[in-house]
DNA sequence: TTGTATGCGTTATCAT
DNA sequence: ATGATAACGCATACAA
């Protein structure tokens, strides 16, 4: 392992300057810094980032959290945020919450032991305030998609109430009567939020705000079928859902009572997942940009903000909405 | 930031001593153990990761190394290797390379400067040889599902031909005739082998291997459509396809060409992906177990394994490879 | 522009 | 069982 004594001494100087010469300083003759750079690589020299970053009493490495890795969403945004990130010299440590309290506590301790640069995170759905966020220290933290606003800091959130309005005024403008909404949880202002986006366009529409039916708590397949058959009871003829995977559900069920997807029945999902494009009938979903949400996200960290970012959703329609003409009428 | 020093001053004891304390070390007394855990606990003492790795030299992290973080498959995988590693100790940086081979490159360089206590890799589909791999050094380096077996070390593996086998036995049980392969590419150990157990199974059959309907060099969806109907032309009625994605291009091209699938074509993808249950007809896959592979990679790291381990594959058989029984006849 | 001196926080070797 | 001391490799304040 050659170090920046080695080249010190090759070439018969101090490792101060070997120092300053590699990291570019103005206060090094041009001379010894071509000499310095040209020994470096000829002697095969890399940097010991660990001794840096102990004397730089930071790493160059930025944790990115998500609930988990394997939803497109968050696959997204990490790549997203990768982009930026390395661009500008940061490398990356991702860590999964399982959505578990507890893992995303351990998580953070990690990251600040590991005196990471900063930190992006959406937290678990487990994670009810965010008390637990303090454990970061003076670390930089910017929140994404799931945020606390009580909790000061850089924060880049979907436009989620406009969004739902906009899927919400979609499924009132093919011709449903009765729209209710798979609400996910309180908790998360991202639910919050969506939910009042629906309940916007509902009492725009002039139909009043009915809370029984709004199913909370529902985020994943198999909730989203029990609150899709609570619906239909309860006589809706839509549903606007704030994750593809309970939409997903909500379909399954509906379909297996009988109901016709499109024609009898009309389902909205959230994220627009892979999968959404693959169902029968595919799934409108209200999509989130992921990528630039990742990409905003680093860019926060990088730019010190503090403010909030909001990147707009688009709505992708697909068949799940559309009530074919003969219905329409 | 409170520090081991910290810790001695108030107890007045050395550093030396709560160092090995923490440590868990024998030669410390049962005493002095707990009153310096105490004190640490008491004085919010967090070890500074940092300098103790920079001391051994090594540093706590385990770098996997994907080529897309976006395939259920290595999301799976690196849930697995987590999963062992996080209970070992070890913190896990995850690391895309895009599937090309500079980032690769890059990638591995940064992990061998982060000095990592070893590696676990699944090589970019650029990558055509192990030459690159020696600039880890003598990090352990463990590859898995996409493996050179020219490289020493610890490999983890699919049982490619045994599943390829069974695949495609599968389709001429189903009664397909002529069957060909979505075969990926040959610079891959793992397609080579999948291609190996196909040719198995048509010639444990009886039937000669046509290397006219073997369509390597296809992975992505786009390069599935082509290859299918490029299969069509050649009178094919079934293909056993390398991954699910080509195996999604090849159905939607071939029913849009009109092609029912299974009455007309039998398809059988790779990867077991989470979107292959919602297609329509819902494809039959080989599932590749990616969650044990990780398990299994990882223990190869923390046991220093250097031989090779071979995780079995499981067909998934759904309705895209299974003929009515008028058609059965 | 370069050199000198020091410390980041920990672990490991040696001595006691 | 504990203490003293050094070293890991680098970056910076200060001196020249």
């Amino acid at each position: 392992m050659v170090t920046i004594t080695d080249i010190a001494e090759a070439l018969g100087i101090t490792p101060s300057t070997v120092s300053r010469a590699l990291a570019g300083s103005p206060r090094v003759k041009e001379d010894t810094r071509v000499a310095v750079l040209r020994k470096a690589e000829e002697m095969g020299y890399q940097r010991n980032i660990m001794a840096a970053n102990l004397r730089k009493r930071r790493s160059d490495i930025v944790g990115i959290v998500v609930p988990r890795i394997h939803r497109q969403f968050f696959a997204n945004v990490i790549s997203g945020a990768e982009s930026i990130l390395n661009e500008a010299g940061y490398n990356v440590m991702i860590c999964q919450t399982m959505e578990k309290l507890d893992v995303e506590i351990k998580v953070l301790r990690t990251l600040r032991n590991h005196q990471v640069a900063g930190v992006l995170l959406s937290h678990a759905i487990e994670a009810r305030d965010s008390k637990h966020l303090a454990a970061l220290g003076n670390i930089p933290l910017v929140q994404y998609d799931r945020v606390f606003f009580d909790y000061p800091g850089a924060k880049v959130v979907g436009a989620n109430c406009e969004g739902a309005f906009k899927a919400t005024k979609h499924l009132i403008e093919s011709g449903y009567r009765k729209i209710g909404t798979i609400a996910g949880f309180m908790t998360s202002q991202a639910y919050v939020e969506r939910l009042a986006g629906y309940r916007l366009a509902i009492e725009s529409a002039g139909i009043p705000f009915n809370p029984d039916i709004v199913y909370e708590n529902a985020i994943v397949r198999e909730t989203g079928r029990e609150a899709a058959l609570k619906a239909l009871e309860a006589g809706c003829d839509a549903l606007y859902c704030c994750g593809d995977f309970c939409a997903l559900g909500a379909v399954e069920a509906l379909q297996e009572k009988g109901v016709r997807i499109p024609e009898d029945f009309g389902i909205v999902g959230t994220a627009n997942e892979f999968f959404t494009s693959l169902m029968t009938p595919a799934l409108t979903s209200l999509g989130q940009n992921p990528y630039e949400m990742g990409r905003e996200a680093a860019r926060a960290f990088l730019e010190g903000r503090t403010d909030t970012t909001v990147i707009p959703m688009e709505l992708q329609i697909r068949s799940s909405s559309i009530r074919n003409t003969i219905c329409q009428k």
